[in-house]
RNA sequence: GCCGAAGUGGCGGAAUUGGCAGACGCGCACGACUCAAAAUCGUGUGGGCUCACGCUCAUGAGAGUUCGAUUCUCUCCUUCGGCACCA
């Protein structure tokens, strides 16, 4: 393509000049506060994908828009550096983790630094440095201490491609989310984070952020909050059953429970049954089934009765059949439910298959149940029947009055689970911890942090950590009795490292604490957090349940000044770390496809910066559409915002005819009002817009203001080009700090002129609230609700003047010819409707 | 199955306290410049009817509320995303 100007030469000029100052250094004390934060990514070998530059962009756009606001901006960025992809290269190819991940971030680094991002680069963090992982360390520690960190016997998510443990959170549709083997389960001595102890804090904070619907919802249905009632089933041979019932008041109609094939009870109670054999063949059967069969909605129901030993239905007294059954789970609820087959879907499938009474205890408004029985279960609430008693109350009542007759409790069911931390792999960060055979299980001493991962280690999985092959690093002497120890062989889940990530950019250098609590109290909450959709679960759970644990560990302080005065009533806020967030939609490849090196359609930005330059490509994927919305790329489009670019440049740099300096040009000039106004109406839009995250307006707008410069049959006054670079500038650093340098060639000597200083240290012009009201307004004239005349008249007209003068066109004259009005309707300034 | 988001020209999209649908950009067509091409500049560009002034249809489908609906309500269809035997 041709070009008018070198964005090579530029964007690496300023890029350098930018390096060595101190433009994006975030002090830590410097007033009005605003924390811009990009989702740091993982490095992977594979370089930057042009996803990453999406987000990117935004929270530079707007981190620039802040600190020309005048409000002291961190903006900081990192490296997610632990983590498998790292460590499965080892395993073929031999290389170290540590020197693929340097090599990723150096790769990562040069990329972003050649899109111009104003990070702070002095607060680089990396998760993978003794370092950091010191402190990630440390906050172990801290929750072992609190007991939010646990040790336990589980069955867990295993891969048996990776050798290692996975979260819930990484089992997708039952299969690795990195490799896609099916997973399956095993029991293991884990780690667990106790984030259930903050299920209802997590869950009722999230209505009062700003993020979007869809995250909000994602979390919520996450951490499943259920209503109801744990209600006690006495056995024959006087052991207890304990189920949990969202339905209480469907209670008369349970005609039979079910077990899990893994609850406790099981194991005594199969002892007495008649068919021992066939219980234990179930059993076996289910373990061997992996997650993604046992949970194939699909299958039919299987269970296996427990022959001869009968539970009590508390309500009626009756007695009723003991099941085991694998739809039931066992890590729900207490692992044990009463079935309610005429009002559940489930259970009524399971009760049909084995011939077990289907008992209605709840009326459907439409009566189709006869004597045959019913063919689909009401879910639906209403009205009690055969419920002894109770018959004739509505659910909702029947709930707490059941619940007590059957000495049962209300109890509040989460899905929520506790958080597994542990991974048997070697690039993560050590769990502190030292097991003695006399002493017990006991906690590496802070002042002996970190625990570094040992450097000599064979990486091939083998289904325990590669720590645990490490004698230098698994043997230890006790620290109680000096006798043979060995310290924990796994790391932590990297999730952990990215659980407070954010926390350390307050602090980065601080080698005596994780963070100060005071930088810590000035920089949070994060004002604007971007990032992924992917991490809705995740990421945004683990890490609001640190910051809570911290706040409530005195680590930080729930109580802060809120720099944004609409948010500072809001004492919410405070335990919350991210106020606003936004996901970026995937920008999907030209065919419509994801990008995939499977399908060869992958952009790579560093061809996009080479040919069209950084100012291009960040204002071309600010320009595709909005943020958050899922959008295709089209290298035939990105040439629309380079050519809008080279207007500007053409206009400014190389085309000086075309404007003066303000004084020279004679005052009162009708045009030079036009682009004045223009450029008021464009500066307000644009403000309005960055605020509201709308940058593809943004640029329309500043588009339209080129388009009527450029076309301009007079002199463009400088002053007017100033103004306009400058809210050019968040969008188009290079070419807008270009620009406003060669203002210092044509102006005066004088050294100290703002014109040699860095645009980015300019002020952002404020709009001129009398300059954006047209003083004639275009008034749309509908006759019948379709548009059939404009006019112009004088803003602020009454309607009795606007009526004669539209009755007078002849247009509306034709219509209105021979016909009545019925109503004249006007909406002041904007539009007329007459109804004949 | 449940939850969430979205359906507008050839394409990306704009417009919502209900008020001129299609801003801006791409593409396309024609013209200027050129020996020619590229680049650049100018004009046009939702469909149908019309020489034209215009008329008319049109925001996934269908209904409703309203003087007026892309925007609000209801029903349905499609796509994308999340969760899923959670009792």
């Amino acid at each position: 393509m041709t070009t008018f100007y070198n964005h090579n030469e530029i964007e690496k000029k300023w890029q350098n000049k930018w390096a060595g100052s101190d433009l994006s250094s975030a002090k830590d004390n410097g007033g009005s506060k605003k924390y811009i934060l990009d989702m740091f990514p993982y490095p992977s070998g594979d370089g930057l994908h042009v996803g990453h530059p999406e987000s990117y962009t935004a929270t530079d756009i707007m981190a620039r828009y802040w600190r020309l606001k005048g409000f002291n901006v961190l903006h900081p960025m990192g490296w997610d550096a632990f983590g498998l992809p790292a460590e499965n290269f080892a395993i073929k190819s031999g290389v170290h983790p540590k020197i693929t991940t340097a090599k990723a971030i150096a790769n990562f680094r040069r990329q972003i630094q050649a899109l111009g991002f104003s990070y702070d680069w002095s607060r680089e963090v990396n998760t993978s440095s003794p370092d950091y992982y010191r402190w990630t360390q440390w906050l172990f520690l801290q929750l072992y201490k609190k007991g939010l960190a646990y040790k336990k016997k589980a069955p867990v998510n295993w891969c048996p491609s990776c050798q290692t443990v996975l979260a819930n959170e990484q089992v997708i549709d039952g299969k690795c989310e990195r490799c896609g083997s099916e997973v399956i389960q095993k029991d293991l001595e884990q780690w667990f984070f106790k984030v259930t102890a903050y299920a209802e804090e997590l869950l009722n904070k999230i209505e009062e952020l700003d993020w979007s619907d869809a995250l909000k919802a994602a979390q919520k249905n996450w951490i499943g909050k259920s209503e109801g009632a744990l209600i006690k089933f006495k056995v024959a041979d006087s052991s207890v059953i304990e189920v949990f019932t969202t339905r209480p008041d469907t209670l008369f109609g349970a005609t039979y429970l079910v077990l899990a094939p893994e609850h406790e009870l099981v194991k005594s109670l199969k002892l007495k049954a008649k068919n021992l054999k066939e219980i234990d063949s179930y059993i076996l059967k289910t373990q061997s089934k992996n997650r993604l069969e046992r949970t194939d909605l699909a299958k039919e129901k299987t269970g296996v009765e427990l022959k001869g030993i009968k539970a009590i239905n508390p309500a009626n007294n009756e007695e009723i059949p003991i099941w085991l059954a694998d739809y039931v789970l066992t890590d729900y609820g207490t692992g044990a439910i009463m079935a309610v087959p005429a009002h559940d879907a489930r259970d009524f499938e399971f009760a049909k298959k084995y011939k077990i009474p289907i008992v209605e205890v709840i009326a459907q408004q439409i009566k189709e149940s006869t004597n045959q029985g019913i063919n689909k279960a009401f879910l639906g609430e209403g009205v009690l029947i055969n419920s002894g008693k109770f018959n004739g109350l509505n659910s909702k009542e029947a709930k707490d009055k059941i619940t007590k007759f059957a000495r049962g409790q209300k109890h509040i069911q989460y899905k929520i689970r506790d958080w597994l931390i542990s991974r048997q792999r070697y690039w993560g960060a050590p769990i502190p911890i030292i097991y003695c055979q006399k002493c017990g299980i006991m906690s590496v001493p802070e002042k002996d942090l970190p625990v570094l991962l040992p450097e000599d280690v064979d990486f091939k999985p083998t289904g325990e950590s590669p720590l645990a092959r490490s004698k230098s690093f698994h043997n230890v002497k006790c620290l109680k009795c000096g006798g043979p120890a060995r310290r924990e062989s796994d790391t932590m889940d990297t999730f952990v490292c990215s659980s407070w990530y954010f926390l350390r950019y307050c602090d980065p250098h601080n080698a005596k604490e994780a963070f100060n609590k005071k930088k810590a109290e000035y920089w949070l909450p994060i004002d604007l957090y971007i990032g992924g959709m992917e991490h809705a679960v995740g990421h945004l759970i683990y890490s609001r349940f640190i910051y809570k644990a911290l706040i409530d560990m005195g680590y930080l302080l729930p109580a802060r000044r809120n720099s944004d005065p609409e948010l500072a009533e809001g004492e919410e806020w405070r335990r919350e770390p991210f106020i606003k967030m936004r996901n970026q939609g995937i920008i999907l490849a030209e065919d419509g496809r994801k990008m995939s090196k499977r399908w060869h359609n992958v952009i790579n930005p560093d061809e996009i910066v080479a040919e069209y330059g950084a100012d291009t490509m960040r204002l071309y994927e600010m320009f595709m559409g909005p943020l958050e919305e899922m959008k295709p790329w089209s290298s035939q489009s990105i040439i629309g915002v380079r050519r809008f670019l080279e207007k500007i440049y053409k206009f400014v740099a190389v085309g000086a005819q075309n404007f003066v300096p303000a004084q020279h040009v004679a005052p009162g000039i009708q045009q030079n009002r036009d682009i004045e106004k223009l450029l008021h109406k464009t500066i307000k839009k644009v403000t309005e817009d960055i605020e509201n995250i709308r940058f593809n307006t943004a640029i329309s707008a500043m588009m339209i203001f080129m388009n009527d410069v450029v076309g301009a049959q007079f002199i463009v006054p400088k002053t007017i080009m100033e103004k306009f670079l400058i809210i050019l500038s968040p969008f188009a650093p290079h070419l807008s700090e270009e620009l406003w340098s060669t203002f210092a060639l044509r102006a005066s000597a004088d050294k100290s002129s703002k014109y040699h200083q860095s645009i980015f240290k300019q002020r952002w012009p404020e709009y001129d609230k009398k300059l954006v009201i047209d003083q004639e307004v275009t008034i749309a004239v509908q006759i019948n609700g379709k548009l059939r005349e404009t006019i112009n008249v004088a803003r602020g007209i009454g309607e009795r003047d606007l009526r004669i003068k539209i009755e007078n066109l002849p247009n509306v004259q034709k219509y209105l010819a021979g016909q009545a009005i019925k109503k004249f309707i006007y909406i002041q300034d904007k539009l007329v409707n007459i109804v004949v």
